[in-house]
DNA sequence: ACCTGAACACCGTTCAAGT
DNA sequence: ACCTGAACACCGTTCAAGT
């Protein structure tokens, strides 16, 4: 049975998928913090030292599992805006759209990209921590810039706005701690849309 | 010997509040996951299923601990708009101020109130979730729409946006995820400003 | 009423040992 | 190289028992 014909992915370098995957699962089955390496192995069908060959610590897994998340949202966030070619305004909405559903559809690993669980860890690494994610709304405020639609500032100041108001909405939400109806994607995207036009145009006057 | 002449503070009702205290200062020490009840009933001096007394589970300490979090940023929220009679816009970026300042300065207990962990708990709990924080956000909506000053605009609506970013900024400080010096207040209060005046005036044109 | 100690079923992590 | 089982020091929670 070790050495069976078919190979059945495990067992000769996707150990380390394969217990990401299980680790996925096991997140949204029972939420941040409810997660157990021994757990993580044993639905992998390893024995619970055999994660250590590939993690040196569960922090290590879970960094790697939030890593995957931070490059997922980047992904969804240029996509999106990629596919608006309507200006810099629609473009910032789609991305901040892209940003929410991203983070509704993968709570339990927002929850453990942004969350404190793994602050001092992501800290120590650095190069993740949803750097590529703001980078992605302040260029599309650099181009608005150069057109004359956003005001003429430093645009690490202008996409802080969208960036925290976005993360802050994309936050309550996961956390359960916004009413709205999560299931129908068109009141969300219609909530999102209605917070990044407000940030564009204020709320004064 | 129950009326001793010392009240030592434990031991007659007070332990609620020793197990509090104790948690606490875990939770800054060891931040929110590395809390364990065993070591709070040590520092509290009390057995270790001494707390099962006062509260069902883990889970409701963290939870009576959060309660106490919520309440502390409402009055922060609430005093600092309280002491500006400078216009709703001023009142709007020092309810500001006050909740960011708020939220660095108990990083810990932030995360714990607004993260993940509590979820369900708090799901269940309802009636805190910083409701109260956003009302105080949406007073001062209110008041600055009758006044003529903010858009004509569902208050909740536009309420959501500064609650948001405040939120989001907080949440970004908190996990450590936004390269700011959170030691100085003087940086610290001038980027909130910014970003408060940008939720207000927009970003557009 | 309030607190205790022993007990149970779990953890994360280490390490000598197997192949 | 890669994986294992036993072992260690911890957990959260329960429960009969003490005062």
């Amino acid at each position: 049975m070790p050495n069976d014909s078919s190979k059945d992915g495990y067992h000769h370098g996707d150990l380390r998928n394969a217990l990401l995957s299980a680790a996925e699962g096991l997140l949204v089955q029972h939420g941040p913090g409810g997660l157990s390496l021994r757990e993580v192995a044993r639905v992998a069908g390893v024995s619970h030292t055999a994660p250590y060959r590939h993690f040196s610590d569960k922090a290590a897994l879970l960094q790697a599992l939030a890593r995957r998340g931070f490059e997922r949202l980047h992904a969804a966030m240029t996509d999106a805006a990629a596919g608006v070619p309507h200006g810099p305004e629609q473009q910032l909405i789609a991305a901040g759209i892209a940003c929410v559903r991203h983070a509704v559809n993968h709570a339990e690993i927002t929850q453990l990209m942004f969350g404190g669980t793994l602050a001092s860890t992501v800290d120590a690494a650095g190069d993740m921590s949803g750097r590529d994610a703001f980078a992605a709304l302040q260029t599309i405020i650099e181009s608005g810039i150069s057109a004359g639609v956003f005001r003429q500032r430093e645009p690490r100041e202008l996409a802080l706005v969208a960036w925290t108001s976005m993360h802050g909405l994309a936050m309550l939400m996961t956390a359960g701690l916004l009413e709205v109806d999560t299931g129908n994607p068109a009141a969300l995207d219609q909530l999102v849309g209605s917070v990044a036009s407000n940030v564009i145009y204020g709320i004064a006057r």
